[in-house]
DNA sequence: CAGCGTACTGCACGATCGGTCAGGATCGGC
DNA sequence: GCCGATCCTGACCGATCGTGCAGTACGCTG
C-alpha cells in the first residue's frame, strides 16, 4: 500500500500537516497541495514520500491505531476496581495524545470507510467495547460506551468551537476520566491527585 | 444567500439526497453530480433550485436549525423535574427527527466554519448549553453537556458501524433519554412507558 | 573525480470539481 | 396560436484535484 513510502525521520512536520489538515477538513477536504505548503514543502515532494494521498492518511493514523491495539490488549481480566480506575487514566491520556487521529476516525470515519486504517481501527473500537461490558444489556451498554468514547473524542478538538478552550488541559483530562468512569463503569472514578 | 432558491414542494427528494451525502462524506466530499444523480436529476437541475452548493447545505439543514431555535426558546424556567423530563424526551426526538442534519453539524461543522448555517447552529447549541447548567462549575457543565450531546449525535448515525444495528429505534430512544438525563441533569430520568 | 542514492522540485496529464449559459419541453392564461 | 413562467438539460468554462515523470542539487563512498 505504501509501498515507496521512506523512513519517518524527517517527515515529521508532514505527518503533523496531514493530520492537522484531515481532522480539520476531512479526508476529501484536505488538498495536499495545502498540507505540503503547511509542511513547507511542494506536492511533489509528500507524493516521494508517500506514494499515495491514502498512504499518507495511513501513515498519520498509524500511531493512534497501533497504540490502540496495545490498550485493546491491555484489557483483559480488569476485574478489581482500581485496575479499571487506572486504564481509564490511561485511556484519556491515550485520548489526549492522538487526540486528531481521533478526531478523524470518529467525525471523518464514515466517509473513510473501506480505507485499511479506519476499517482497522473501527474493529478495535468495537473490541475494546465487546471486552469492556461490565454488566447489563451487551447493546444498552455498547451505546453508553458509544455515547462517552464518541463524545469525548469530539470535545477533544471542539473545545475551541464552544469556547471553553479557555480551561487548562489537566482540568478537562480529569473531567474526561470523570465523566468516562460514569458511563463505562456505572459510577464515578476519581483521580488520584 | 439562496436568490434564486425556489419553492421546497417538489425539491424534497433533493433536500434528502443532498443531507444524506453530506452527512456521509461532508460537504467537500459530497458532488453536486451525485446529489443530483442520487435525487434523479441533473447536476444542472441542483443548481437551478439552489443557486450554490452552499444555499444547498443551507436549505438542507435549515428546519433542523430551525427547530432547534424552538427549541431552545422553550428552555426558559425549567425548574420542577416533570417539565425538565419532558424537555429532554422532545430533546431527544428532535436528535432523532434530524438526525442527519445533527451528524453534519457535529461531524463536519469543523470543516464548515464560516457558513452562515453552521455558525447559526453553533451559536445556539452554545446558547442550549448555557441555558441547561443545573449545578457545578459552568466549565464542567458545559463539558458534560458537550460529551453527551455530541456523543448521541455522533451514535445517532454511527449504529451501524458499531454492529448494534439491530436495536429498534424506540430501544436506542429510550437509553438516550436515560444517558442524557445522567449527563445533563445529573441523575437517571426514565420514560413513562 | 565519478558514481550513486536521497530529497526535492516543476511541469504536464486526465479527471472532476462548482458554476454559467443557451435552449428544449411542458404547462396555464390570454 | 402565442406568451411567459417553470422545470430541466447538455455543453462548456476555469480551477483544482491526485498522480506520473524527468530532472536537479546535494552528500556520501569508491
Amino acid at each position: 500500500m505504501q509501498d515507496r513510502t521512506r523512513d519517518l525521520g524527517g517527515s515529521a512536520p508532514l505527518l503533523e500537516s496531514a493530520l492537522r489538515h484531515f481532522a480539520n477538513v476531512g479526508f476529501d477536504g484536505a488538498s495536499l497541495q495545502r498540507i505540503a505548503t503547511d509542511a513547507g514543502l511542494s506536492k511533489s515532494s509528500v507524493l516521494y514520500h508517500f506514494s499515495s494521498k491514502e498512504a499518507l492518511l495511513d501513515a498519520a493514523l498509524r500511531p493512534a491505531v497501533d497504540d490502540l491495539a496495545v490498550l485493546v490488549e491491555e484489557i483483559v481480566a480488569l476485574s478489581d476496581d482500581p485496575s479499571r480506575r487506572a486504564f481509564l487514566v490511561r485511556f484519556v491520556d491515550y485520548l489526549y495524545e492522538h487526540r486528531l487521529a481521533i478526531a478523524v476516525i470518529f467525525n471523518h470515519g464514515r466517509a473513510l470507510a473501506g480505507h485499511a486504517v479506519i476499517d482497522e481501527a473501527d474493529a478495535l473500537v468495537r473490541d475494546l467495547a465487546a471486552r469492556l461490558k461490565p454488566a447489563g444489556s451487551a447493546d444498552r451498554q455498547m451505546l453508553r460506551f458509544g455515547v462517552a468514547l464518541s463524545g469525548a473524542a469530539f470535545m477533544l478538538v471542539a473545545a475551541d468551537r464552544w469556547s471553553i478552550d479557555h480551561v487548562p488541559d489537566e482540568e478537562v483530562r480529569a473531567e474526561l476520566v470523570d465523566v468516562l468512569g460514569e458511563f463505562v463503569l456505572g459510577h464515578p472514578v476519581s483521580l488520584p491527585a
